[in-house]
DNA sequence: CATCACGCTGTTTTT
DNA sequence: CAGCGTGATG
């Protein structure tokens, strides 16, 4: 390699070197976390395309689209700018490029679209009534639990049944109807060309064994595949790697069994150990030194696995010297958690970090509202990942559901949406609307002539107006978008009080929307590659703000400081109740993921009033426990991480936080006497109802500030009873 | 069709 | 508690 730009055995480890020079071939790589796993990736891209591999036959499979781009362009500007000819993506993006083409194997038309979670919801909620569960039926599963259901049966290519007993026992009892269900929404799928997340890697995975002349071509057009955290795939992805490398057999799987922490979708990390059965020949190669964090990090993450009921990796080490041990703090409370933290990332700063270098992690979004109340009050900026999708939001939905059926009629859910946002139609209206345009093949534009329309249905002419104007011309993705704001902006401004808010969100989306030449890609990619937040819409420009994340967004990323927030609170149902091994087990991972993302400083907080109450101040109804910091932490030897207080210091402070947080209750003596009608307060937590008790009036205003799916109440004005 | 009062129930993570 | 679904009422 005269002409190469790198000196690779200068910049890589033996392991790395390796794995790295392996071209040809199955290659299992074994990666610690913060071993390089990346750093090998984009190596070995530059490495390929370095020797003279075409780059649109190389295939980097990811996690998320994100991931695939930023190792891309980091290949690029390592050695070749040809290193953005390479392939890379998710498995449902690749599914989505190959159906484009070969839907047909599988019984769909090219253009068919793709549902999300939120819709696939909706169709399950317009199913239901077809079950004939007698009314009033209790505990019948709700449509979120149901699609749960069906999508783990679907990603575990296990029959309903056996997922029920397994894991829904408590639900078993409408096995029958939940068995109806899930064929009702199999043809629903087909008859409106649907195809949901699960389907499209089933699909794929169809095509690949059925349509030889398929398989042929999409393993001749990607001869050398990568894929990357290979511990997070299930065994349809890990069917679809099989057959794409199964004639050249070029193809290197990247993953840590101890970082699978998406098992609630089927993923299963002993696809690791099952590489070496389906590709026996496979050469294995182990990266075990850590570059990431300090070595009483790295102590105290493997005393946590070592615990860990099946495993198969590694110790990771380091070269790293010095350091602290890691830092437990009881908080006892909840709401001291969050003051807990602020002050110490306040503290931080003092001691000259930069608020980028800190992160707080938590396990999921809600967790962090009342630290987001603290952070607000003391002003101090946050960008916050995962939790809420922004894309599912009411009006983003209805504003895309526009475009959505003139790029696909039969597009069900997106029609009944649209439908029901005219006045004077709901559900009634909208689905026969549906029912006669599917029978006659009626297209968008000729929709007043629906022979139900009444005089009051004006609004059904200015749809289908609308949509004959932008179903004719051959409208640039642009354009359309801005067509579909002027028709819809009126009926978000009667629809939404905080329209402002929502309005410069869809202008986000539309400014996406001048990237794409193709409105189907542009609707697809949304979908596929969706922003996290709007914030994540502005530009990409660095914040100089704090990052707040769920763990499972933070998979990869890494930060000098992280702060680990674990909130108390109870499990259901009981048969899955904390202390139950699996639950140990998911949680144990998560940890292990968590605490690997820092480099230099650990801190972990956990409120640790046993048994606590979790809810809204309330007992948990149901029976389950609720736990602090699980156990396997706690019970870490001194050695390893260090025991600490948290809890605030002083009798005044605790008073303090007492009342902003609500938990005084309203007929506590000690109700704060500042409140005076007409007053304006500030207060962090908890709703008018709360509030209203608390001060003894039952007209208050609030003021609300948006963190996501929740509302949290920052300020209120008493007012005069009338 | 839209609105409201009432009763029931209870996890989260993401493509 | 609060969010959701249901059933009754304009």
């Amino acid at each position: 390699m005269g002409s190469s730009k790198i000196d690779y055995e200068k910049v890589l480890n033996p392991a790395q070197l390796e794995a790295v020079t392996t071209l040809e071939g199955p290659l299992l790589v074994i990666a610690g976390a913060g071993s390089g796993k990346t750093r090998t990736l984009v190596y070995r891209v530059a490495r390929l395309v370095e020797t003279a591999v075409a780059p649109e036959s190389i295939l980097l499979l990811t996690f998320t689209r994100k991931a695939a781009q930023e190792m891309l362009d980091r290949a690029v500007s390592l050695s070749d700018p040809r290193c953005r000819f390479v392939s890379g993506g998710t498995f449902h993006s690749l599914a989505n490029r190959a159906l484009r083409s070969y839907a047909e194997t599988v019984g769909y038309s090219r253009s068919f679209a793709i549902v999300d979670r939120s819709d696939m919801e909706e169709i399950v909620r317009s199913l239901i009534p077809e079950l004939r569960v007698p009314k009033g039926t209790p505990r019948f599963p709700k449509r979120g639990t149901l699609a749960d259901i069906l999508s783990k049966a679907a990603n575990l290519q296990q029959p309903l049944e056996k997922v029920m007993l397994e894991e829904y026992g408590h639900f078993l009892e409408f096995l029958r109807e939940i068995d109806t269900l899930s064929r009702l929404y199999e043809q629903y799928k087909k008859t409106h060309q649907l195809m949901d997340y699960d389907d499209l890697i089933l699909n794929l995975r169809r095509i690949l064994e059925h349509d030889e002349e398929a398989r042929k071509n999409l393993s001749q057009q990607y001869r050398y595949i990568m894929v990357d955290e290979y511990q997070d795939t299930n065994v349809i992805q890990a069917d679809i790697v099989k057959w794409l490398a199964h004639e050249h057999r070029n193809i290197m799987v990247v993953g840590d069994d101890a970082q699978s922490i998406y098992s609630f979708r089927g993923a299963n990390y002993r696809n690791m150990f099952d590489f070496s059965i389906h590709f026996p020949e496979a050469k294995k190669v182990k990266l075990e030194e850590n570059f990431r964090s300090t070595q009483p990090i790295l102590t105290f993450t493997n005393a946590l696995m070592s615990q860990a009921h099946e495993k198969f990796t590694k110790c990771l080490v380091t070269k790293r010297t010095g350091g602290e041990r890691p830092r437990l703090f009881d908080t006892r409370t909840a709401p001291e958690q969050a003051l807990f933290v602020g002050r110490a990332i306040l503290e931080r700063i003092q001691q000259g970090r930069s608020l980028r270098d800190c992160a707080v992690l938590f396990r999921a979004a809600y967790h962090s509202f009342e630290l987001e109340a603290e952070l607000t009050r003391q002003s101090i900026p946050y960008v916050k990942y995962g939790g809420f999708k922004f894309l599912e939001s009411a009006h983003i939905k209805d504003f895309l559901a526009h475009l959505r059926v003139v790029v696909n009629r039969d597009d069900a859910v997106s029609w009944i949406r649209i439908l029901r946002l005219v006045k004077n139609v709901g559900e009634g209206k909208s689905q026969s609307i549906m029912e006669w345009m599917r029978a006659g093949g009626i297209s968008p534009g000729q929709l007043e002539q629906w022979p139900g329309i009444g005089k009051r249905d004006t609004g059904l002419g200015q749809l289908s107006r609308f949509l004959g104007r932008l179903s004719e011309q051959d409208m640039s993705p642009a354009q359309a978008v801005e067509k579909v704001m002027e028709y819809y902006l009126p009926i978000l401004k009667e629809r939404f009080d905080d329209y402002p808010r929502r309005q410069r969100e869809l202008d986000q989306v539309i400014s996406m929307a001048g990237r794409y030449k193709k409105l189907r890609s542009f609707l697809d990619d949304l979908i596929l590659d969706p922003p996290t937040s709007p914030a994540d819409l502005r530009s990409q420009k660095e914040h100089e703000a704090l990052t707040l994340s769920t763990v499972h967004s933070a998979k990869g990323l890494e930060w000098p400081v992280v702060f680990i927030i674990w909130v108390t609170e109870g499990r259901f149902p009981p048969a899955r109740a904390y202390h139950h091994p699996s639950v140990l087990e998911e949680e144990r991972r998560l940890m292990y993921v968590a605490s690997t993302r820092a480099k230099d400083e650990l801190i972990l907080c956990y409120p640790g009033q046993e048994g606590a109450p979790s809810w809204s101040g309330h007992a948990i109804p149901w029976g389950g426990h609720a736990t602090s910091l699980s156990t396997f932490i706690r019970d870490l030897p001194e050695e390893v991480v260090s025991h600490e207080s948290g809890s605030l210091s002083s009798r005044s402070e605790r008073r303090d936080w007492q009342w902003r947080s609500g938990n005084i209750e309203s007929k506590s003596p000690d109700r704060p006497s500042e409140f005076s009608p007409g007053e304006r307060v500030r207060h962090p937590a908890f709703g008018p109802g709360v509030i209203s008790k608390l001060i003894g009036h039952d007209k208050v205003e609030v003021f609300f500030r948006d963190v996501g799916r929740k509302l949290l109440l920052l300020e209120y004005t008493t007012l005069e009873k009338i």
